[in-house]
RNA sequence: GCCCCGGUAGUCCAAUCGGCAGAGACGAUGCACUCAAACUGCAUACAGUGUGGGUUCGAAUCCCACCCGGGGUACCA
């Protein structure tokens, strides 16, 4: 028997275990990625943060399941690549340099190593050697290389356009970061509408293939991002459509889903911030349209965007011929319709579209149904399925008629027709924009990019990559709308390398998505002074096995990183179609039921929670608490039974008595059932990553060695010894210190994290019995012990003999008897 | 509005093919230890699976409708 209920327990001390084992760790260096192993290789990579402060909740979560990951490749057998590095580029160490009249890397670079220390003390099995900033020269340089890669193949151009205007932080932004309720990402200031000639990515050129193999990436990505990155390309199938307008030469093509609604068109409308509109307003109308055109201006984004106002819109005065009933249709303009979908027009069928309806309905438009609503139908605009009508009306004659058809055929006639008449076509569209990357900022890699009166946009030389960052800070740095590069004249003003006139550098930075869409490749070789990263590694590498992140990515760096990995493999670079294998999106970490913040008074602090239970009690409790995809509530969750949980495991390795090396196979057969089915378990449970299922039976294997040694076969058994050596190495994944300090007392070198997974005997997850139901009318009657490859038929006849069922059947038919062996017979009777 | 995910003891969560609703934990209660408490150990209790239908010998699991929660998206024609 081990020590008697009421003494004492012996403990360890967390913070002497922690201390000495980083030292060890920092010397032997297990995690070191070796490119030229035999091993087969695994790359296993959690996003990389961004150096605000020091790491939180957030960061130790993601990195606690991230971790379990890595560490069981390397358990596992294979050469593991874990990298870690920083995302350093970014507003808020520009906004401290600002604040305190300092330069952003005085920030940025401090940060860094706050939180570098801290990962290390976390204990995460990250191979260091390879870790770099995306802010260093030495990494930018190949950012901006990367851009001229681009700006080559016409991937990236720029263009003037209508663009999202962050008033707070001065700058322009990407689609992707303007948050559904108009608000900026970042910052949360309500982002306004600015026409600037800005830099963009050719993201639309692979929209197809982004959607095509969101397919493929289906089973191992979470549903979430697969179908916010499908919502987000919003691929739609219609068609456009000519419409002649008298006395124009260039006819007004419209896009629309639902052809088939033709005959429905009563008016046409375009959107009021087109180009066209201005054109085909008349003289009359133009005073009207102008009015109009200022007030939509003026609104805001937030108002614009509230779709339950009512419709408004000014008539340009001009008429388009609708090309299958020959009428004359009224033009209008309208802020309903968005100048950059499609054509910015539309055809106006108020029928068949509730906003046309409404629209219609304000300005007094005749409304025409072409698909007949079903009977009880009740609405307004019926957009359903049914049967073509009005196409032609009763008794008009027209060139073509769809009357009858259901919806699908009418489309494909109507497109056949208008195709043969040269006045339309089937079209694709995509609600995906090109990404607009340039920033008015200081903190970024600067475009290489030098404009010269003679020559327009020339492309820095390769060889005078990096453009390095000008020397700037506090003050100079205040946002004031254009970019703060543009006051460092010396750097700003430089010879053209084509014609050698005077010339001047682009003064935008790029958007910090462009940094972090190809970090990951940089990886592979980060100290490569060559090239941006080696092919050959980033092919034996890549792509990357399993990616952890936050699902506030789901359409912003995860899709930036796909388009690039597409772009890098048409220029030959790599040969991965995308860069992530799979994806695990992992849950918050919140408080009561909130969101940890500041203004709430409910953070919860890191450091002092390491402090008080230490790292691995942290560790365990956060890949513990919940499936990793969800959200952990800190008020929920003890981390003080983790630190119970985790000592009464390391006691285990005090109690017990053999030999390092003992030959196992003689021990007790219990005991070694349980700590095989629990490995063979684990090893399921952590490629499905079900991470807290995992803890849960290395609770149950410490259980159940524990009754052996207190009550069963002893701590002398050889069965013993394998047990909590297992428990070692599967803690070795989740408490890192825990397990080192278990296998130092099992007498063991160090690591215990590379001990290698204990090999299953299959022997052994075989069950002598197995308990089977007897169930009648599917309510369990008895149980009864049978051999696990009992047939059918024994197993019937053992159920039917079985006395308490003899008892319920008395008097009864048997009807029906279900024999599912060897777990399970249900009996009908009445 | 549309799309996706989820709803199981007081709480967090298990139940891998449709087959015994409970593996693990938190909290609670009791007992042991203690002068007492904390710690520790042992033990116990607590749900019929959001609601209503359906399929089936059998449903937490599949289907339909609805309710609640979370997320995405939204004049995208």
């Amino acid at each position: 028997m081990s020590e008697q209920a009421g003494h004492e327990r012996e403990t360890y001390d967390v913070d002497a275990v922690q201390d000495k084992w980083q030292r060890v760790w920092q010397e032997i260096e297990p995690f070191k990625a070796d490119d030229d192993s035999e091993r087969e290789k695994r790359y296993a990579l959690t996003m990389f943060p961004y150096p605000s402060g020091d790491l939180h909740m957030g960061h130790a979560e993601v990195t606690a399941l991230h971790d379990v990951i890595a560490r069981y490749w390397w358990q596992k057998g294979y050469e593991v690549l874990n990298p870690m590095g920083w995302d350093s580029f970014g507003l808020p160490a520009e906004n401290a340099a600002i604040r305190n009249d300092a330069h952003p890397a005085d920030y940025t670079y401090g940060n860094i190593a706050t939180q570098l220390e801290s990962f290390q003390k976390y204990g995460v099995s990250f191979d260091w050697s390879r870790r770099f900033n995306t802010s260093d020269p030495s990494y930018y340089r190949w950012t901006q290389w990367l851009f001229l890669k681009f700006h080559e193949k016409g991937l990236a151009y720029r263009k003037n356009s209508p663009v999202n205007w962050c008033p707070n932080d001065q700058t322009v932004l990407a689609n992707e970061q303007v948050l559904a309720d108009g608000s900026c990402e970042r910052c949360g200031a309500e982002v306004t509408k600015r026409e600037l000639t800005q830099w963009y990515f050719r993201t639309t050129s692979y929209a197809q293939e982004l959607l095509d193999c969101l397919d493929d990436l289906q089973p191992t990505w979470s549903d979430k991002v697969i179908n916010a990155q499908r919502n987000w390309i919003g691929r739609s199938e219609g068609a456009h459509v000519d419409f002649i307008v008298e006395g124009r030469e260039e006819p007004i093509t419209v896009y629309t889903t639902r052809p088939d609604t033709i005959f429905g068109t009563t008016f046409m409308v375009v959107a009021v911030d087109a180009a066209l509109a201005d054109e085909l307003v008349t003289d009359g109308q133009r005073p009207a349209f102008e009015a109009y055109r200022d007030e939509i201006r003026k609104a805001s984004e937030i108002e614009r965007m509230a779709t339950d106002r009512p419709k408004t819109g000014v008539d340009l005065g001009v008429t388009a011929r609708n090309p299958v009933t020959g009428e004359q249709i009224p033009i209008w303009a309208t802020d309903y319709v968005l100048a950059d979908y499609g054509t910015g027009a539309v055809m106006g069928v108020p029928g068949g579209d509730q906003r046309d309806w409404e629209f219609a309905t304000q300005m007094g438009l005749p409304i025409v149904r072409t698909t007949q609503p079903p009977a009880d139908f009740e609405g307004e605009a019926y957009a359903g399925e049914g049967q073509t009508i009005n196409s032609p009306a009763d008794g008009v004659d027209a060139p073509l008629d769809i009357n009858g058809m259901p919806v699908e055929e009418a489309k494909k006639a109507t497109i056949a027709f208008l195709a043969g008449k040269g006045v339309g076509e089937p079209t694709v569209n995509f609600r995906l924009r090109d990404w607009l990357l340039s920033r008015q900022r200081y903190w970024g890699a600067p475009i290489p990019i030098i404009h010269c009166p003679v020559d327009g946009e020339v492309r820095v030389p390769e060889d005078q990559l990096p453009v390095e960052l000008p020397e700037l800070r506090g003050a100079d740095l205040k946002p004031k709308g254009t970019s703060p590069l543009g006051a460092a004249s010396e750097w700003v003003n430089v010879a053209c390398p084509t014609c050698g006139g005077p010339a001047t550098r682009d003064t935008d930075t790029m958007d910090t998505f462009v940094d972090s869409s190809w970090y990951f490749f940089r990886y592979v070789s980060p100290k490569d002074e060559t090239q941006a990263f080696d092919t050959d590694l980033a092919n034996a590498w890549g792509p990357i096995d399993l990616y952890v992140g936050g699902d506030e990515h789901a359409v912003l760096h995860l899709l930036y990183a796909r388009f690039f990995t597409k772009a890098l493999r048409d220029m030959g670079l790599v040969n991965w179609d995308e860069p992530f294998s799979a994806y695990l999106s992992q849950g918050k970490v919140v408080n009561n039921g909130r969101k940890m913040s500041k203004s709430l008074g409910n953070g919860v602090s890191l450091g002092e929670q390491l402090a008080e239970f230490g790292v691995d009690a942290v560790r365990l409790t956060l890949v513990f608490a919940s499936p990793p995809e969800d959200n952990i509530d800190w008020a929920d969750v003890s981390p003080g039974g983790s630190v119970r949980f985790l000592q009464r495991a390391w006691r285990l390795s005090g109690d017990v008595t053999s030999a390092p090396g003992t030959d196992p196979t003689a021990g007790d057969v219990g005991l070694r059932k349980v700590t095989h089915k629990t490995l063979h378990e684990a090893e399921g449970l952590v490629e499905n990553h079900r991470f807290n299922v995992v803890v849960a039976r290395t609770m149950e294997l410490v259980n159940a060695t524990r009754k052996a040694i207190d009550s069963g076969c002893g701590p002398e058994d050889p069965a013993v010894r394998e047990a909590v050596e297992a428990v070692a190495i599967l803690l070795s994944l989740v408490a890192p210190y825990t397990a080192e300090e278990m296998w130092e007392r099992l007498g063991h070198r160090p690591t215990v994290a590379r001990a290698g997974w204990p090999t299953i005997d299959e022997a052994l997850l075989v069950e002598d019995s197995v308990v089977a139901v007897v169930q009648i009318q599917g309510k369990v009657k008895a149980r009864i012990d049978v051999s696990p490859d009992v047939s059918a038929a024994d197993l019937e006849a053992a159920a039917m003999a079985d006395p308490t069922v003899e008892k319920a059947l008395e008097g009864k038919t048997v009807r029906k008897v279900i024999v599912r062996e060897p777990k399970l017979v249900n009996i009908v009777a009445g």
